[in-house]
DNA sequence: ACAGGAATTGAACACCGATCAATAAAATGC
DNA sequence: GCATTTTATTGATCGGTGTTCAATTCCTGT
């Protein structure tokens, strides 16, 4: 066959994206190849490198996908209470919802590696560091409440060690190598619990 | 060639091992090839099947010795001290640095996938749980401390919390994900500061 | 010394990501 | 409307992987 002009390049990438997402979802980082997304999407490998350069090309940017939805989820989270402290457990329930919902996507969001050479894309980090900002103005909102002596530590640093705890509780219950139950009323107590400890002294 | 005899199956396992820990050690999980351990210890292929099932089982048992090494050093750190606090300290000092002298292997022993069917060797759940009970132990004589009002929740609940919260900034850490500067001192001072809010109310 | 068994190999298989000449259809010029 | 150029698409191909297994070669017990 020759060319066939039945998708333009944006609405194949678009196309494979999906599928990929679609794919990771449903077995893991190992269920996406090359020829699986061709396949399902009705072209052959050759296709697919005309828009992505390769395979890592392809996951960086459903990754870059993730980082956007669970970006969104989180801001939806937020802006639905003024009060911090409750906003804080908002947003670590939002988290811990996504982590859940998307398992496949959100892990390999966090394990994929490139191979040795340049690092993501800088569009990741902003999407990292909107999401910090989220939790940071909890934080500074938070912050005032307390009275007496203000910290130190700027809530910029706290918002950094805050969600990367969050995270990692996420993602040991997740990925079940805590060695313990792990239902999900289990795991948002401890989200909770640690939240709790964390702001109890501003 | 035929049989050799130069290595019983132990000594061939601990061979293949041994190089299978330094081949993720220098070029991470996507460096660990059945080929290239077997070319390395001198033998082929075959001969590794007769001693693990297949990759899987390699990296599951590498993975074995990597989590009795952190449980190692973690005992040892923990035996630097009697006093709660900086025990906890020590404790935290101990899993950033083994994470990140050993960050391949530690990064494989938390994201490898094994493939749908059956979880991780029952001894793995041991170390774990072991680890667990070393940092409950310090929250344990912690809390005493701090009179007052004891807290609704056990040493056991509040170790994993902590602990996965510690998991989280070590890895997030480790692996650059953070998006910011990721120098060892700054993230020993997040631990700290991370240990000093979780254990600011007993 | 011999037979049986066990260790070891190397070729094979099926799969993967990646490349690229060949091809067929659309786009363009006339 | 026809010829030419351009471009999308394919499918065969390459080197690599994990895994299997018949064949080989040596050790071991008698």
């Amino acid at each position: 066959m020759g060319r066939r002009n039945l998708h333009t390049r944006e609405e194949l990438a678009e196309l494979a994206l999906h599928e990929a997402a679609k794919l990771v979802d449903e077995g893991g980082v190992q269920a996406l190849g090359m020829r699986e997304v061709a396949r399902r999407i009705g072209y052959t490998v050759g296709s697919l490198y005309m828009v992505f350069t390769n395979l890592d090309d392809l996951i960086v940017q459903v990754n870059e996908r993730t980082v956007v939805q669970l970006r969104g989820s989180l801001e939806a989270a937020a802006a639905r209470s003024r009060e911090p402290a409750r906003r804080l457990r908002l947003l670590c329930a939002a988290y811990l919802d996504f982590a859940q919902r998307h398992t496949q996507r959100w892990r390999m969001v966090f394990e994929h590696r490139l191979p040795a050479g340049q690092p993501a894309p800088p569009t990741y980090r902003g999407h990292t560091q909107a999401i910090f900002r989220l939790v940071a103005a909890a934080l500074r909102d938070a912050a005032p409440a307390r009275a007496g002596a203000p910290s130190r530590d700027t809530p910029e640093e706290l918002a950094v060690v805050l969600w990367s705890a969050v995270h990692g509780v996420c993602m040991l219950a997740v990925t079940g190598k805590l060695g313990v139950s792990d239902t999900r009323a289990s795991t948002r107590r401890m989200l909770d619990l640690l939240v709790d400890r964390f702001t109890s002294r501003g």
